[in-house]
DNA sequence: CTTGACCTTAAACATGACTCTAAGGTTTAT
DNA sequence: ATAAACCTTAGAGTCATGTTTAAGGTCAAG
């Protein structure tokens, strides 16, 4: 399999796979002659591992943390894949967390608004982010 | 003032401030003999706004707007703020919505898992990234 | 034998919002 | 008079994850 057809199967751009390659995610088996990288269908087992992990939010970092667990099960326990899962939950927690008091502030700023077509002279939007110091709480 | 007092004063760091200059975001009214920035009363407040803006979630892009609208209040409409708002209200949950659809598939992940100490040779984390192709679902 | 599709490398560009560095000049306090 | 603390500029670096470009070399079909 050269790296066009690998990208094909993957669904990850050609550009991308070498870009992994770069970043230690994934390696091809050989060369040809002519120095096209060739793969097999473990090549694309791990193109496809990577590209379900970056769906779930993993980073690339994380990822290869993954391919190291897989890439030697035995020499690994659950409780080191189960924490990485974990933290990253943590981490998407919180920023779910920030967003939704983003949101909750800015439903204060859009509410108190008229929106219509009145001069912004008085409007409360520009009003708050002028004197409000606790706009976010 | 100069640039260093309206630093502390504002809560944004000098060279932040030189960076917001270049966006356009905020003046000096003038400059020393010796080329310093020279600020006042008005420039805090623009600094708060810019601030205030930031925390809740706007771009720099987007505060211009807010600015230009403050800047001249009078040719502006409410209509105008509350669109940015509630744009930035949709593009936020939006986000939100991706990252609970993250965290979801992440829970299952998680709670597949054993954790323990038992060698990762059946680990359910590292077989569902390399088999499952619904992972996120 | 040429065309077009494929492959190679290194490096630059993109995003957004800073942050830091280099190489100075100025002001204030002692 | 000198040290510390401030200020100036232009430009590069940072983060993560790619994408694009330049300047080629290789391969298969017609």
């Amino acid at each position: 399999m050269k790296i066009g057809e690998l990208a094909k199967a993957s669904g990850l751009s050609a550009h991308t796979i070498r870009f992994y390659e770069k970043q230690g995610l994934i390696q091809a088996l050989s060369r040809t002659e002519s120095n096209y990288r060739v793969y097999n269908q473990h090549s694309l087992d791990t193109a496809r591992f990577i590209k379900r992990s970056r769906n779930i939010g993993f980073s690339l970092e994380e990822i290869a943390v993954f391919l190291s667990i897989r890439a030697d099960k035995s020499a690994h326990i659950c409780h080191e894949a189960k924490t990485l899962a974990d933290n990253k939950i943590q981490e998407v927690e919180q920023k779910i967390a920030e967003l939704t008091q983003v949101v909750t502030a800015l439903h204060k700023l859009s509410d108190a608004c008229c929106g219509g077509t009145e001069s912004a002279e008085f409007c409360s939007i520009i009003d708050t982010l002028e004197n409000n110091e606790q706009v976010t709480q």
